[in-house]
DNA sequence: GCCGTTTTCGGCCCGACTGTTTTCAGTCG
């Protein structure tokens, strides 16, 4: 999720009045660093994992430096790595990574990005060639040095040419939005082949990861073969990385080059692969790690007995009772550690808990349907009530609404709502938060309405103590119910306005207001990790369309599953609350 | 390098594909 950070564009472990302040990320950071430059080495690949392993117990554990007493004591930190540890902590720095740079020159480490070249190979590069740099393993290849290595041909020079001119053209990774349109695609492609029996997205793509770096297909099919030339003749495909009978691996032209694998099974083999492929990662190792513990043996295939008969399954939920475990959902399978939460599964948020939603648009400012029809849209998806909140005044680009035409459209819900059976229809508004830290519209205004939405749309790039003091306008207003999109990301685009999130949590706890999950696929704002914070500090989530038409009430699902990953309850999610304790809980003066 | 404790040595998740081989290492997911 996070970009990969390589040293040179790390900053520098110094504070700017040159003195060390050792923390926990510093230390995660090292350990990972020295395993990169190990791999570099050529070294063990357990020796770079094990390293890699203590990074990720740091990073798994969710204390602070100064609350670890028993960090060398920890589960996968031992001699080797701990005196890394301790060297940072007695002299802020760690002598063996300070080796390892004077053995590893800097420009090896990007090398790594380059498909084909791993830990061995750039290390035989730079070993017989003296390559130091993406600059100097160009001129090799072009002076055709690299092909007559041992290991190396002809193909792998092109291959590396081409990478490297395809150097930092390409991003690492695609926003979620951005790939659905492309999975749309595929999967119309794949239906129209007529040997192929069933197909599903499975990946980062599947468990709602904002960012993927490719898509993942398994397709079940009896001649693979078929399957496979229809596709590569069906898909605007620019390059092929792998063809056989097993799998197919190709960049497709879309808006941006995507990376697209596609696994073939037979029906059997189905449940399994998906799972397989749906990861995590981790997830997998981790459930590998107790087949072993039975003496069985997952693979994409099938789970295999002692005996070497292969059991398969019917669906992922078989597959999870084989091993004594309830079904968790593709969203909650991260780093393993979700396996000893299974108790939680019971109260995990479910799209189907969805009873109303509480941010969207009409004509009345920029939205393309009337407050009637998104009514009635909503009524469709089973909601009990719904909130208009149209924009405020202060948006002008998008028609925002004065105190005069808010009125009007008071009224106008109102009517809707006695006339539209089966649905309640609350009045609300998105208002802005002024550049000043003001608000767009005065108490009295505000007092005559169902519920508030507080958001900033203006100004991104002020100061954050100056977007603190916005935020902290509106969280202390007691007409404000929420802060819609927290941080006002675009995925994959902007960044927002960076306000300090940790204390927004804490303000809203203390002034009891909701904050927002954006839904919309390209905010998904808060971003999973806030939703953690805010769910242990116990501050409600709304988890919200912010819909501009009808089409995009759909939105919802992809919330849902987003906050799955943060593994939200339920009942701290408004609007799986009843009207009546949604009105009580709003329960302020009017 | 780390772990276990019916193991202090021998594992560490598993399999496909590629390119370079003439039987397999390296990379990737």
């Amino acid at each position: 999720m996070q970009n990969e950070s390589f040293p040179s564009d790390e900053g520098s472990f110094l504070s700017e009045r040159g003195m060390v302040t050792v923390n926990k990320k510093i230390i995660i950071k090292t350990l990972e660093e020295i395993a990169l430059h190990m791999e570099l080495l050529g070294e063990n690949p357990f020796k770079v994992g094990a390293f890699r392993k203590a990074a990720g117990v740091l990073e798994q554990d969710p204390r602070s430096l100064a609350e670890m007493d028993d960090i060398l004591s920890l589960k996968g930190i031992g001699k080797g790595t701990g005196a890394v540890i301790t060297d940072l902590l007695e002299k802020g720095e760690s002598e063996l990574l300070k080796e390892l740079r004077e053995r590893v020159p800097d420009g090896l480490i990007p090398l790594l990005k380059i498909p084909g070249l791993g830990g061995k190979k750039i290390a035989k590069l730079h070993k017989e060639l003296g390559i130091d740099s993406a600059d100097s393993l160009r001129a090799a290849c072009e002076a055709c040095e690299v092909s007559k290595l041992a290991g190396f041909g002809k193909k792998s020079e092109e291959k590396i040419l081409a990478a490297l001119e395809a150097f930092g053209q390409r991003p690492d990774k695609l926003p979620h939005w951005q790939l659905e349109p492309v999975v749309r695609m595929i999967g119309n492609v794949l239906d129209a082949i007529p040997e192929v029996n069933r197909h599903q997205v499975t990946g980062s793509y599947r468990r709602t990861a904002e960012m993927s770096s490719d898509l993942d297909f398994i397709v079940v099919t009896k001649e693979p073969e078929r399957v496979n030339e229809a596709l590569a003749a069906a898909l605007p495909v620019i390059g092929t990385d792998a063809s056989g009978a097993a799998k197919l691996s190709v960049t497709v032209d879309a808006d941006e080059p995507v990376d697209v694998d596609f696994r073939f099974v037979t029906e059997e083999q189905f449940a399994s692969a998906i799972h397989h492929f749906t990861g995590s990662k981790d997830h997998n190792v981790r459930m590998r790690q107790i087949a072993k513990e039975r003496g069985e043996k997952i693979s994409e295939y099938g789970v295999e007995q002692e005996d070497g008969s292969v059991l398969t399954f019917d669906s992922e939920n078989d597959f999870f009772a084989h091993f004594d475990l309830p079904f968790f959902p593709p969203t909650v399978r991260k780093d393993g550690t979700e396996l000893e939460r299974a108790d939680e599964l019971e109260t995990l948020i479910r799209p189907e808990d969805i009873r109303s939603d509480l941010h969207m648009h009409t004509v009345w400012s920029d939205g393309a349907e009337s407050i009637r029809e998104m009514a009635e849209a909503c009524r469709e998806l089973g909601y009990s009530h719904i909130v208009i909140t149209d924009h405020s005044r202060y948006l002008r680009v998008a028609n925002g609404l004065t105190p005069e035409r808010l009125r009007d459209q008071i009224r106008e819900v109102r009517e809707a709502d006695s006339e539209v059976d089966g649905i309640k229809i609350l009045c609300g508004t998105e208002m802005d938060i002024l550049p000043d830290a003001t608000l767009d519209f005065d108490d009295e205004l505000l007092s005559e309405l169902d519920f508030v939405i507080a958001s900033i749309h203006s100004n991104f790039s002020q100061p954050q103590e100056k977007i603190m003091e916005r935020l902290f306008a509106a969280v202390s207003n007691p007409h404000v119910d929420m802060i819609a999109h927290p941080t006002g990301r675009i995925i994959g685009r902007r960044d927002g306005y960076s306000p300090d999130v940790a204390q927004l949590i804490e303000w809203a706890a203390e002034y009891g207001k909701i904050l927002e999950l954006n839904a919309n696929p390209y905010r998904l704002d808060l971003a999973e990790e806030w939703l953690e914070l805010a769910a242990e500090k116990g501050v409600p989530i709304a988890i919200n369309t912010d819909a501009h038409s009808v089409g995009q009430l759909s939105y919802m699902e992809t919330g849902v599953l987003y906050a799955q990953r943060a593994w939200l309850n339920r009942d701290m999610i408004v609007n799986t609350w009843t009207l009546d304790r949604f009105l009580s809980h709003l329960g302020r003066e009017r």
